[in-house]
RNA sequence: GGGCGUUUAGCUCAGUCGGUAGAGCAGCUGGCUUACAACCAGCAGGUCGUCGGUUCGAGCCCGGCAGCGCCCA
């Protein structure tokens, strides 16, 4: 006995011995029982034999593990594993590797809450550090490599919470390929993709007006950044003209920078200040002589028209500072307070070094805030501040981590070189195949904006190194034009513990000797490299050529100016090429509300209990019912639909399983119209879902399949019941048993990639192996075809939709009458097309016996009509 | 300020090529029917955000406006 439906690899059904059906099935305890035999059977292994045309690779989103676990992991993870699901039945091998992302500054913050500690590089380690048991009120200073072991150690902690709830979905990715940022290998790739930059000139180090977070004491990116809508003031302040009288009054939010002053600027077309370009004026308080500028992003329209430029006060401040050359006088240190000035020294020559020494005074130590209202005094008291502070809400930038409004200071820092390639990079968004199409706007746009180089250095502890030393000087100075690079062989390193060649442990930091660059990267430097590293790039080129570029990015759209971008960025460097042929851009979970969750709200969502009370494939069914790019608001309401679609599966199989015995037959056993005509239906049906699928259009699938399967239950199956049972010497029972057979097998395979744990359940119950295997995926049309007479369209048959609806009308007049469906019909008398009524006489047994009717008149004629008369319920009791 | 998305039943959402408005949930009325009461059958519920245009015909195409959400500045 063959299964006709899917007559071709492995992917066919193989009967087994006769069905073994529970007496009461239950969806409970299933995601339990079929992780671990999936574990235990290899189901999701990849098979690396396979060619590059046989491989469907994902480049898997590594979470960071030091975030919460959060339904929205369950919600983008189930969108992409049921496109692996469905890859993988349609014979494809699938790279499905999962990686955790441990590296960066949310893991360190965690370790610092977690056991209350904070890094201090300049501590030496301590073998026998062991962590407080409770973080105590103040914080433990404790050496790097003791931190760095802490983080090591919790992260391994939160990737098993992760892999639990991976596995507990049931995500079928390949566990043997799981990768962390962190790892030997990861920290290889990444140093060695650094160092190519490097001897490619695509990285260069440069010292440079760095956005900076004071709290965190880090450079941060472009992409990092975030406009928070902050209060703040106008302040109106008057520079007195150095050669002539009056003075020209600017406004300023930032007044505490007036001594980092270097010019003031006004749009070139102002009539009001043309006569000033050129001219001189200088600071209050400090005295310092500025040029009066011309330059295009001085908005006529804001403040008084005039902007006071400093070293730095924003982003706009350092456009002015580069394009008009102008000086540099920095105030805010790396920790955000004002650093101390020897004012009448180079730089800061000014009238009376004695009077801004004295104003200075009572700014310096301060932080910015705290000088702010300092310098308003100050101000207010000279008589330069002009009127009131005018209370205006304006947005700050700020690092997306951060607590603080970010700073701009001058620092030495490692940048990609980005800008020069960004026509390359449009041309390459263009060609990914974005899911939807309009996301390729926010990549468009991201890069359209860039405006600065990509900083991929961190004043940070846990992370990929930098893989340089520096030569000291015999003065003790640090030869940063130079960097000591090591040979590729020796990654991954840590300078600060690694020795360059030609040189001991002991020249470290000395005259003469060396010192290691003391920065770690970017997270987004070493994730950037997520299908080089999943791929094992150089470590295995056999596997690399097989998987590389890959299929799939999956992602949410919240992380295409970082993730996305910059995946793009490294591999354009690197081959040339893009990383994968299509990005599928999943839309958030709201809270149900349709609220943003935040932690600061209270209403992040987490996952494990919605598991446990709806089931995976509940949860699953919810998840796979949004749409790729559309954000989707938590309903339990759609989980518990799909816990139930769950459980009818399971019954209706426990029915159709229950009928076949052990001798189904296949399409050759088909002789009743109405059930050749359900699975031409039913083919109609897996060639839209296969369209679907194929245009990543999982929503789709599930609809159409689900919708079939309704009408399934509860139409075709009543209608065969009884020929199913093989009730009285019934004919067409073997056709009956043969329909039930194919279309369980086919609906269960079609539901295979939405729900797993249920589908494999009832698999099991009566096929061996497992319906996730690799080439399950159904084609019925073909077969159907074949057995069916010459030119026979599939789907096209009216005999099920007239059976359907003949019984139906029979169904609510009994309804209508208040009876049960139970009550027999005394006469049937249908009035419709010859077609039709042709069409109801193929089917009339079924429905004779489906509708308990005892007398049935078929009549050709002006309709279609049913009248339905009911015979009366002798036996019905009356109602007290 | 620029851009993208979205607006259809009380709720969540489908709606293909422009051809009489769909599903589930919730509600209501019934029914223990040998797969399923965690179930079944049936009923009811909509001026498709708004204004205009194209068309024999618009939920769908075009333009304006409004609400909501997001991205960028």
């Amino acid at each position: 006995m063959t299964e006709p439906a899917h007559p071709s690899g492995p992917g066919g059904a193989t009967p087994g011995t006769a069905p073994q059906i529970p007496d009461r099935p239950s969806i409970d305890g299933l995601e339990a029982k079929w992780s671990e035999s999936w574990e235990l059977d290899g189901t999701y292994r990849f098979d690396r034999s396979a060619d590059r045309a046989e491989i469907y690779a994902i480049d898997t989103p590594p979470p960071t593990v030091s975030g919460s676990l959060h339904i929205g992991h369950v919600f983008s993870y189930t969108h992409t594993d049921v496109v692996a699901r469905f890859q993988r039945m349609s014979g494809k091998a699938v790279f499905y590797p999962m990686g955790f992302d441990d590296n960066g500054l949310p893991t360190e913050r965690r370790v610092q809450n977690y056991f209350g500690v904070r890094c201090d590089p300049s501590l030496p380690y301590n073998a026998a550090f062991e962590p407080p048991a409770t973080p105590g009120k103040d914080t433990v200073a404790v050496s790097r490599p003791n931190f760095v072991a802490l983080c090591e150690q919790l992260t391994v902690e939160d990737e098993r919470a992760f892999e639990q709830l991976w596995r507990a979905l049931g995500v079928s990715v390949d566990w043997a390929l799981a990768y962390a940022t962190i790892d030997e290998h990861s920290r290889r790739a990444s140093q060695r993709s650094f160092l190519r930059l490097l001897a490619r000139g695509q990285a260069y180090q440069q010292v440079a007006p760095t956005l900076w977070d004071v709290d965190y004491q880090t450079a941060v990116s472009q992409a990092e950044l975030e406009d928070r809508e902050r209060p703040g003031a106008y302040h109106r302040i008057a520079f007195p003209r150095s050669a002539g009288a009056g003075a020209v009054e600017i406004e300023t939010t930032r007044p505490e920078l007036l001594a980092a002053c270097v010019a003031l600027v006004a749009h070139p077309d102002d009539p009001r200040y043309q006569p000033l370009f050129g001219s001189e004026v200088r600071t209050p308080l400090f005295g310092v002589a500025v040029p009066v500028l011309a330059h295009a992003l001085a908005d006529p329209e804001k403040g008084s028209g005039i902007a006071m430029v400093c070293t730095f006060g924003d982003t706009t401040d350092v456009v002015w500072w580069r394009e008009l050359s102008l000086a540099t006088r920095t105030l805010v240190g790396r920790d955000g307070r004002l650093e101390p000035v020897k004012w009448g020294t180079p730089g800061w020559e000014c009238a009376d070094p004695a009077a801004a020494a004295a104003s200075y005074q009572e700014l310096v130590g301060k932080s910015v805030t705290q000088a702010r209202t300092r310098i308003v005094e100050l101000l207010s008291g000279s008589g330069a501040l002009v009127g009131e502070p005018r209370a205006i809400t304006h947005p700050v930038k700020f690092y997306e981590r951060g607590d603080r409004p970010l700073e701009i200071v001058s620092s030495r820092q490692w940048f990609v070189a980005t800008l020069a390639m960004r026509e390359t990079l449009l041309a390459r968004g263009g060609e990914l195949h974005w899911h939807p199409p309009y996301m390729a706007h926010r990549y468009r746009a991201w890069v359209e904006g860039l405006n600065t180089d990509w900083n991929i250095s961190r004043q940070r502890f846990f992370g990929v190194a930098f893989p340089l030393w520096y030569a000291v000087g015999a003065d003790g100075a640090i030869e940063h034009a130079n960097p000591l690079v090591p040979d590729e062989s020796r990654l991954p390193l840590d300078p600060s513990t690694d020795v360059p060649e030609g040189y001991t442990e002991e020249q470290r930091g000395q005259p003469q000797g060396f010192v290691g660059d003391p920065d770690v990267m970017d997270t987004w430097a070493t994730s950037s490299l997520t299908p080089l590293i999943a791929g094992r790039w150089e470590d295995d080129p056999d596997l690399f050529a097989r998987v590389f570029p890959m299929d799939l990015r999956p992602q949410a759209h919240d992380i295409i100016r970082t993730w996305l971008f910059s995946t793009i960025v490294r591999s354009e460097l690197e081959f040339g090429a893009l990383p994968w042929r299509d990005a599928a851009i999943s839309g958030w979970v709201l809270d149900p509300d349709r609220k943003k969750m935040s932690k600061s709200k209270g209403n992040v969502v987490t996952p494990l209990p919605l598991l446990e009370k709806h089931g995976s494939d509940g949860v699953r069914y919810w998840a796979a019912g949004g749409r790729q790019g559309t954000d989707t608001a938590v309903d339990e309401g759609q989980m518990k639909i799909g816990r139930r679609l769950a459980i009818k599966i399971l019954n209706a199989s426990k029915f159709a399983i229950g009928r076949l015995g052990d001798d189904a037959g296949g399409i050759d056993a088909l002789t009743e119209a109405i059930d050749t005509d359900m699975l031409s239906r039913l083919a109609a049906v897996v060639d839209r879902a296969t369209a679907a699928f194929s245009d990543y259009d999982y929503t789709g699938a599930l609809d159409v399949t689900e919708g079939f399967f309704w009408s399934f239950c509860d139409d075709y199956l009543e209608l065969v019941k009884g020929r199913a049972y093989g009730e009285a010497g019934r004919q067409g029972t073997a056709s009956a048993r043969a329909a039930l057979g194919l279309a369980l097998s086919v609906q269960l395979r079609l539901f295979a990639p939405f729900l797993p744990f249920v589908t494999e359940e009832v698999w099991s119950w009566w096929r061996e192996g497992s319906v996730h295997a690799r080439g399950r995926w159904p084609s019925v049309a073909r077969e159907l075809l074949a057995a069916l007479p010459q030119g026979t369209v599939l789907g096209t048959s009216p005999v099920l939709d007239v059976t359907a609806e003949v019984l139906g009308a029979v169904r609510r007049e009994k309804t209508t009458q208040k009876r049960s469906m139970r009550a027999p019909v005394a006469r049937l008398v249908v009035v419709d097309t010859r077609e039709r009524l042709d069409a109801l006489a193929a089917a009339r047994d079924d429905l004779t016996d489906a509708g308990g009717i005892l007398d049935f008149e078929l009549t050709e004629g002006a309709g279609p009509s049913v009248s339905v008369e009911l015979a009366p319920d002798e036996v019905r009791p009356e109602k007290a």
